[in-house]
DNA sequence: GTTCCTGTGTGATAATTATCACAGACCACT
DNA sequence: AGTGGTCTGTGATAATTATCACACAGGAAC
C-alpha cells in the first residue's frame, strides 16, 4: 500500500483526488543498495516515479562500459519511461540503486488518462521532462567540450552534492568506468587535485576538501 | 493563413477540429536558408513545428563552437520549445534553416490546453519527446564512445539521408566545427575514406560513393 | 593575365588520453 | 604472521587529436 501522507508531502502540487489516484492504482517497490531498476535492452512496462533514495542512470556501450548520466532524486521520475506510452518500448539506459530505493510504478495507461486528466500531473510530467532534457544537455557539454579533468572535478561535485556527503565511496577504476576513462588516468588526475589541497585520497574513497577554486 | 489540407497531410492523425484550431491560433513564419530560428539564451515564447524545409540544431559553448546535435524534418516540433509551459525560458540551443523553412508558431497555452484535449496531439507531443531523446542518446554515444573517423562517417551518412542528397555541400571547416574539431584533422581522416573510395572530394562538397564498408 | 581570398594538403610538434607492465599498499581471512 | 585479493602509484610507450606553419590550388574580381 502506498502511504498517502508520504506523497502528499513529495508531491504538494498534486490535487487530492490524484493522490487517491495513485495510491489505488500504483504499486510500491523496494530495491537495494546496488540493484539494476532497469537494464538495457528491457521492456518498459510502466514508469517509475522516485519516493526515496538515489537512483543512478547510465548508458551503456556495446563492450559493456557505462557512462554516467544523471541521478534521479526523490520526487522525479524516469523520463525514458515515461516516453513509452502504449508500444512496448525497450530501454536505452540502465539504471541502478544508490543506496535503498523506494519507488512508484504507474501503468502506462493511467499515465496517459491522468495526463489529460489533471493539470498537476501534466505539469510534474513535462517538468520531467525539462530536467532530464537540460541535464542530458550539460552531460553532453562535458563529453564534447571539456578534458578529463576538468570532468571528474565535475563529476566529484555533482556526486558530493546528490549524495550529500563530502565522503565519495567509489574506487578510481569505478569513477573511471563512469567516465569512459581508464583507471590510470584517473589515478593521476586525482593526485594533482590532491596535490593541489581540494581533495584527500583514501583506500575506496575521496573526500572533498574544496573543488570550487577551478574556474 | 495556414494552409489547413498541407496539415492535413502532415499530420494524418490530428482530429480534424484540432487542425481547425490550428488554422485560427498558429501562425507560419519562413525563414531562409542559413537564417537563425533561435539563438542560444534567447526567449522561447512558442513552440514550432516544422512544415518544410530542414532545420538544424546545434548546442553552443562559450566559446563559439557549435556541435551538430540533429535534424529535424518537416512533421517534426522541437522538443525544447515545447517543454517550456509557462515559464519564461531560455533556449539552450540554437537552431538553424537548411534551405527555406516554413513552420507554425502554437502559442503555449494553447499548447498546453491541446495536450488536455486531444489525444492525437498528446501522442504528436510525447512522440517528439522520445524521438529527441533517442536522437540525444546517439549523439551522446558517438561523442562518448567513437573516434572522430566513425564519428565523421556517422556524421556524412546522416547528412546525405537527410538531405537527399549523395553531395555534401559543407567545407572541411565547416564540418569540424560541427563535429568540436579541426579542420585538418578532418581533411586527414576525408582523404583516408577517399583513399579507401568511399568518397570524392571537391572544393566545397563531398561526394558519397559508398559508406557500408564501414563496420 | 594578375591579385586576392578561400579552401585544401601536409609536415612537424605538442597535448591529451589510453594501454601495458609491474610494484607496493592495504585489508580480509585463515 | 602469512596469503591472496583488490586498490593505488608510476614509468614507458602508443594512439588519438590539436595546433602551428606554410605551400599550393581554384575561382572570383579587377
Amino acid at each position: 500500500m502506498i502511504p498517502e501522507n508520504e506523497l502528499k508531502e513529495l508531491f504538494p502540487s498534486f490535487e487530492p483526488v490524484l493522490l487517491q489516484e495513485m495510491a489505488a492504482h500504483c504499486s510500491v517497490r523496494s530495491f537495494k543498495d546496488g540493484d539494476m531498476l532497469m537494464k538495457t535492452g528491457s521492456y518498459i512496462r510502466s514508469a517509475m516515479v522516485i519516493l526515496s533514495g538515489l537512483v543512478k542512470v547510465l548508458r551503456a556501450d556495446e563492450e559493456g562500459s557505462e557512462y554516467f548520466m544523471y541521478y534521479i532524486e526523490p520526487g522525479q521520475a524516469c523520463a525514458l519511461s515515461m516516453t513509452c506510452a502504449n508500444k512496448q518500448n525497450i530501454s536505452e539506459l540502465s539504471a541502478k540503486a544508490v543506496g535503498d530505493v523506494e519507488l512508484i510504478t504507474v501503468p502506462l495507461d493511467k499515465m496517459d488518462q491522468w495526463m489529460m486528466q489533471y493539470k498537476s500531473w501534466y505539469q510534474f510530467v513535462l517538468g520531467t521532462y525539462r530536467k532530464r532534457f537540460e541535464e542530458m544537455l550539460t552531460t553532453l557539454d562535458h563529453v564534447a567540450f571539456r578534458n578529463m579533468d576538468e570532468r571528474l572535478v565535475f563529476y566529484l561535485k555533482q556526486h558530493s552534492q546528490k549524495l550529500k556527503t563530502n565522503i565519495i565511496p567509489y574506487t578510481h577504476a569505478e569513477i573511471a568506468g563512469e567516465l569512459n576513462s581508464s583507471r590510470e588516468v584517473i589515478s593521476r588526475l586525482m593526485k594533482k587535485l590532491a596535490d593541489r589541497g581540494m581533495i584527500k585520497m583514501n583506500r575506496n574513497e575521496i573526500e572533498i576538501i574544496n573543488l570550487d577554486s577551478v574556474l
